[in-house]
DNA sequence: GTCTATAATTTGATAGAC
DNA sequence: GTCTATCAAATTATAGAC
């Protein structure tokens, strides 16, 4: 049942950030009552902090090891910006760690916590890959600048409700 | 009084989204009760659609126009990219339309169309800008590469309270 | 673990006096 | 244009039965 609410949980979160779900339409979303909700998750800043903690260890999964991937034969960055695309066109939804970035000065501070773990995770994925792919040198602001874009890049495709501007925002991370 | 209602109202934005508002709220930073607000902005939708176009319209006319700017030797890019930073470090706080940008998909229509506007007139403005820099091949892709950086970076930042993120996610630009 | 019931608070919104 | 008063709904959270 844990799994189930955090699933509700974050499909709410990805569609309108923090405020976008309540004990009560998670409740009905898995079909049980709001108190037993609480139970699983006492406050609501417990429940925000553990989807933000699932989704980014549910990411970071998804994605592999930088070093296996190159094993494989696999650019790791193109891995990397392949998922957000997923999750914009396949899941028709935004990154829970974007939307909730965007508004953390408003979060209580276990999931502003969560939040900031996913950024740093992600930051060090990306920098791994990047150091493997061409050296150490500038692997961390590589990183940074391809994160921000891919951040960017989807909010603004979404609110113009067009993919291409996506697209069109991370070209540049080929020359990155 | 219409004015400083938009000013508390884009203070609170800024710090947690559309949601970090309320009537009561903004009544109190101002001085008067939740009813006179209403007087003013009927709906809430109304005063965040306003807001965002208040926001808007203050912001471009900060910059002002790349044309000019370049007769007086002056690089827009620049410019525009110090704006940001200038939101960033002196108002210590995000950009209203990237916070609403995020959320855009649970907000009111009212509200989404000003949020989309801010976005279509930004790349509008840099588009101008890009096309007088260097010509009219891929303009517009640098525009929306840029302020995917920006808007990108500026919540990177925010979330590692660190400025040197937003530095050097935006470093990149000077080679667009 | 899930339920009913309910408390306490906040919120958007309106009616009507001044 | 601002106020008091109030409504209806939603929200987080808890107590206690099963």
């Amino acid at each position: 049942m844990e799994q189930e609410i955090l699933e509700a949980a974050e499909k709410m979160v990805r569609e309108g950030g923090y405020n976008a779900f309540s004990f009560r339409s998670i409740a009905k979303e898995v079909g049980i009552k709001s108190s037993s909700v609480h139970y699983h998750f006492p406050t609501k800043a417990d429940l925000g902090a553990a989807v933000a903690r699932y989704y980014t260890d549910k990411f970071l999964n998804h994605l592999g090891i930088p070093e296996e991937l190159i094993q494989n034969k696999k650019d790791p960055i193109k891995i990397y910006i392949q998922a957000f695309k997923n999750a914009l066109i396949k899941d028709k939804r935004m990154c829970l760690c974007g939307m909730l970035g965007a508004e953390i000065d408003g979060l209580p501070s276990e999931v502003a916590v969560e939040t900031k773990a996913f950024f740093e995770r992600n930051i060090e994925w990306l920098t791994t890959a990047y150091t493997l792919k061409d050296g150490k040198k500038n692997a961390r602001a590589k990183a940074i600048q391809t994160l921000a874009l891919l951040q960017g890049g989807m909010i603004m495709s979404n609110v113009l409700s067009d993919i291409k501007v996506f697209d069109e925002a991370v070209l540049y991370i080929g020359n990155i």
